[in-house]
RNA sequence: UGGGGCGUAGCCAAGUGGUAAGGCAACGGACUUUGACUCCGUCACCGCAGGUUCGAAUCCUGCCGUCCCAGCCA
């Protein structure tokens, strides 16, 4: 399978490599990977990555993935967002089957591994404070002191222990350590904690444990109770590798895994940072973790991005140990292909501008049919409805337009998508200025678009029949930070986009839209991809605009005139 | 002379000694009842400097740049 030449060259990376040959060199039997989430937060972009290299590569050759809560510290962990990220992954696509862990699963085990260590004398009970340990640990160019307490018989450690198992001091008072190497060169090495007393309740153990381990000596162990073969991490995770090495080698673990990592996923103008984003939410930034702006999973897919886009983003994005941050514009386009594949086309006018055809007769209706997708005739065509008055974008019309502008304007003749061709007599305007509606005439003979004569007019645009024109609230989304790189500047908080949501309250869209369910995307023609909000309400839906459709007008309109001041 | 990584086009990224894949973006053009989609075309001497070799992005040496690590977070 994996041999076969035309497979995509994206789809090529060190990981799989590698995997291929242990395969190759019978160092492993099979492929199990895990994907091991904290549940502190929300999955977020980033997650997506990893979760797709893990179940995807355990796919491709045949093997597992466990979904594995990392559930080492009950102050930050909570069971919503094990609730959440859970929904999340298999949102994405993904299915561990009976394969879901947790690393509290494994506390029984992990505490009688610390005491094989203390009896080995591997490990020791450190009294100091949480100061003075940190003040001994040395510096990145200064070694690190020996705590005075190193030399403790492993007895009295092991006592300690217990002691600290059975609730007798407080938070705090003493840790476990690894005795390893104080001057090493890596910091992980110099005598890392192992288990730190926490007084606190955890979501699944509830108050049976006083003291948890560290993610150093949980997540080790656990692949290893696991049978992973290939623990697949961030960069970051690297110098932490000897100290996963370490534990396993000193240990009377069932298998040996390894540890691999890979650069993270960054992307401009957004931030994929679990610690920033729950602050987000915690400020009220955002309305929550899945606000539509958020680049989490909850709130892409509550914007309208398909699983499926993400996927395919991922993929094309790749796999390697470089530090990298991909350009929005990349993810977009992958959203974009998958929508524009499967969203039936619908109209909707987002800034309304009436149009009265001052030729059709008063009171005349009738049904026009419509293509649900150009590129797909088994999607069928529906009727749409079309009047005297009709509302058409606002963006359409120019009393004076530009050499390049070829939509409405008085005297231009322009085609109603799937309707007739109209042409621009004038514009009205109010007692203040304001243009008001614009009076047009049709021509009966083009009924669905085309002239008899074969003329041509220049611009299509898409419209809604006032009579029967569904109200609708549509919201806008821009970049969450101004900026491509957040941050940079030092305050990420002053990078924040204040024109990140703009929100239109009094669109009009055609009434088969009435039936569009939550999560359904369509594209409004000529304007974008978007999806009924769960905000919707019967009788006034709410739209969210997933991301527009490419405007190479606008584009060119900005680099002419006065571009917009990134 | 702390330890560990990484440097291929504006952005991702293949390539593992035989003469630089692919995608995004950009720019031209074709098509068009979405200024969309689709299609065609343009866009790299591989961080720098030496060296080895018939031949180097790939091997060696030195240098430069950049990222991570001093939580009882993960």
């Amino acid at each position: 399978m994996p041999n076969d030449a035309a497979e995509p060259a994206a789809g090529r990376h060190f990981i799989r490599t590698m995997i291929q040959a242990d395969l190759d060199a019978g160092r492993v039997r099979g492929v199990v990977t895990r994907f091991p989430p904290e549940p502190n937060g929300y999955l977020h972009l980033g997650h997506a990555k990893s979760i797709c290299l893990n179940f995807g590569v355990a796919g491709e050759f045949n093997g597992r993935c466990h979904l594995r809560f990392d559930d080492t510290n009950p102050t930050k962990e909570e069971q919503e967002f094990i609730d959440a990220i859970t929904r999340d992954v298999r949102w994405l696509g993904f299915d561990w089957g009976q394969h879901l862990y947790h690393a509290s699963d494994y506390f029984d085990r992990l505490y009688d591994w610390a005491e094989h260590l203390i009896s080995a004398g591997k490990a020791y009970v450190d009294d100091q404070t949480i100061e003075q340990i940190r003040e001994s640990r040395g510096t990145l160019t200064e070694p690190g002191r020996d705590s005075p307490f190193r030399g403790r018989a492993n007895a009295e450690s092991l006592d300690l222990f217990r002691r600290m198992r059975a609730g007798e001091f407080p938070n705090g008072a003493r840790v476990l350590r690894a005795r390893i190497d104080m001057a090493a060169g890596n910091i992980n090495l110099r005598d890392p904690v192992l288990y730190r007393i926490l007084h606190a309740d955890h979501p699944r153990t509830g108050s049976t444990w006083c003291v948890y381990p560290t993610y150093d000596f949980a997540h080790g162990q656990s692949d290893a109770i696991e049978g992973i073969t290939h623990s697949l991490c961030t960069l970051e995770f690297e110098d932490h590798r000897p100290l996963y090495d370490w534990l396993l080698d000193n240990l009377p673990v069932p298998a040996r895994p390894r540890q691999t990592e890979f650069a993270r996923l960054n992307l401009t103008h957004t931030v994929l940072s679990k610690r920033f984003l729950t602050e987000l939410v915690k400020r009220g930034t955002v309305s929550g973790w899945d606000d539509p702006r958020m680049p989490t999973l909850a709130g892409v897919r509550r914007r309208g991005v398909p699983p499926a886009a993400l996927r395919e983003f991922v993929r094309r994005v790749g796999v390697a140990r470089a530090n990298s941050v991909v350009d929005f514009a990349q993810y977009e386009h992958a959203v974009r292909e998958q929508l524009n594949r499967s969203a039936p086309r619908r109209m909707g006018v987002l800034r309304p501008l009436k149009l009265v055809i001052e030729n059709y007769p008063e009171g005349k209706t009738e049904l026009l049919d419509a293509v649900n997708h150009p590129d797909d005739p088994v999607a069928g065509t529906r009727q749409v409805p079309f009047g005297r008055e009709l509302y058409v974008e606002r963006d359409d019309y120019m009393d004076d337009p530009p050499k390049k502008f070829y939509r409405l304007s008085p005297g231009r003749e322009v085609r109603l998508r799937y309707g007739y061709l109209v042409t621009c007599q004038r514009a009205v305007r109010d007692a203040t200025g304001a243009l008001d509606h614009l009076v047009c005439t049709y021509d009966p003979a083009t009924r669905g678009g085309n002239a008899p004569d074969g003329r041509k007019v220049q611009a299509t645009l898409h419209w809604v029949a006032a009579a029967t024109a569904l109200r609708a609230e549509v919201r806008l989304y821009d970049h969450l930070f101004a900026r491509p790189d957040p941050g940079a500047g030092g305050d990420l908080f002053a990078d924040l986009n204040p024109n990140s949501l703009e929100t239109l309250a009094d669109a009009r869209v055609e009434p088969a839209l009435a039936e569009a369910h939550v999560g359904e995307a369509v594209q409004f023609e000529r304007q974008g991809y978007f999806c009924p909000d769960p905000d919707s309400r019967p009788g006034k839906p709410v739209f969210n605009r997933t991301v527009g459709l490419r405007d190479s007008f606008a584009k060119a309109k900005g680099r002419g005139g006065q571009a917009p001041v990134a």
